[in-house]
DNA sequence: GTGATTCTGTGAAAACGTTAACACTTGTGA
DNA sequence: TCACAAGTGTTAACGTTTTCACAGAATCAC
């Protein structure tokens, strides 16, 4: 359902193999990190459970990552993901809220290495606001949108409480963010082409949980 | 892809419906909190970005939530859809490594709230052992196993450094844990049958990087 | 009671996504 | 140089999921 335009070529490229490219990105950056150089689309795809033709279908829509006849690159491949999510540049995130949860993520090293430093952490607290998590300032409320539009900051991490969590959200739209990762179990509203990605915790849990409840009983039967 | 049979009957209910199954539950208890009684697969379905249809659908295969020509109890619903998931009963659960994330997924209450209390977090580190989180014990490593199956503990959340988690997967395979929540960067390997949801944090950055993108170039066009 | 309205349940049709199959390319070893 | 193995690119068939359209139930206002 989406279409995107590259270099003049236009490319019709489903919702779910859009869902998957970044899992192949994250996946070739431990490949390459571990110092792999080749892959093939058997390897990837079963190190992600998925089947090898869903992945080479996958890659088809942006084609030639690779030569017929040989294995991906890892070294060519990663740089053209990360083309393509749009990531090749770092992408610059704060969080909003630094109770445990907000702190939790920016200890999180990863987000860094995959191309997203967090600039900055904001919290109402006084006695929070001076400090750092790992380098990372904990800055007060107060210079929010300023710190936004300076910094040019697209994406922003809700961990903060409910009833100030749609207020702030309102703020930082004024100020020209882009997309949400929200913590908060509310619903952000916000206006049409703006990204709200709801992070329900609970919600992983529920689907693990329905799953061994059916291991549990052996009233469930896969395939056909 | 799934089969369940419910007091007799057989239904094949998809593996679409099956993951929403959980969002509906979630927000049908945050509708229960806020003492809403009834709602229509209308509104249910744009609080959460679907078609009412689908919902509709998806409520079909188990039948008779509601009567035709009046909306869903929300009271109803909620101990309906705890059934089918397999929360109506509480699933205790443990977390493994009690470092900044393992602190923070301890201390987010909403777990609790919906069916998931956490019986214990296990970690190697002897200052952090002996004390607790919201009354939630750190244990050492050493009583995993009893103490997973004393308790009847299935899922377990692993929080810890990558180069253990396998060996604590194992561990805890052996105890008899059935599912994984796992929050390191490394696949675990499990048997057939156990299940292990992998929660890529970074991967939720990129989807949504992705789709800022698309909204920075104008270059991306939605629908037909 | 009657008609208008709101709403679910239901099955068929359309859209979408996955899989299998195979042509063709490359590299390898005898 | 030739057969072989390993691998991708590509398309068409297949299966799944979503959406549409509508019948009929309950409620409400008058």
């Amino acid at each position: 359902m989406t279409i995107i335009n590259t270099k003049g070529k236009e490319f019709r490229v489903p919702d779910a193999t859009i869902m998957r490219l970044p899992l192949y990105l994250d996946k070739l950056m431990l490949l390459q990190q571990a110092g792999v150089k080749e892959v093939s689309s058997r390897q990837l795809a079963t190190s992600l459970d998925i089947k090898a033709s869903q992945l080479r279908h996958d890659f088809h829509y942006f084609g030639g990552f690779s030569k017929p006849g040989r294995p991906y690159q890892v070294d060519l491949l990663v740089p053209a993901l990360k083309e393509i999510i749009g990531v090749s540049e770092p992408v610059p995130i704060i969080i909003v809220g630094a109770g445990h949860l907000g702190q939790a993520l920016a200890n999180y090293e990863n987000f860094e290495r995959q191309g997203f430093p967090t600039k900055g952490i904001f919290d109402v607290s006084p006695e929070l606001v001076g400090s750092d998590i790992r380098g990372i300032p904990i800055l007060p409320l107060d210079g929010l949108e300023e710190f936004v539009k300076k910094e040019g900051i697209r994406l922003a991490v809700l961990t903060l409480p409910v009833h100030s969590a749609q207020d702030i959200a309102d703020r930082l739209l004024a100020a020209g963010i882009l997309g949400f990762w929200n913590f908060t179990p509310i619903d952000i509203k916000a206006p049409e082409g703006i990204f709200v990605r709801n992070e329900r915790l609970a919600v992983g849990l529920m689907c693990l949980s329905f799953k061994t409840k059916c291991r549990g009983n052996p009233d469930e039967i896969k395939g056909t």
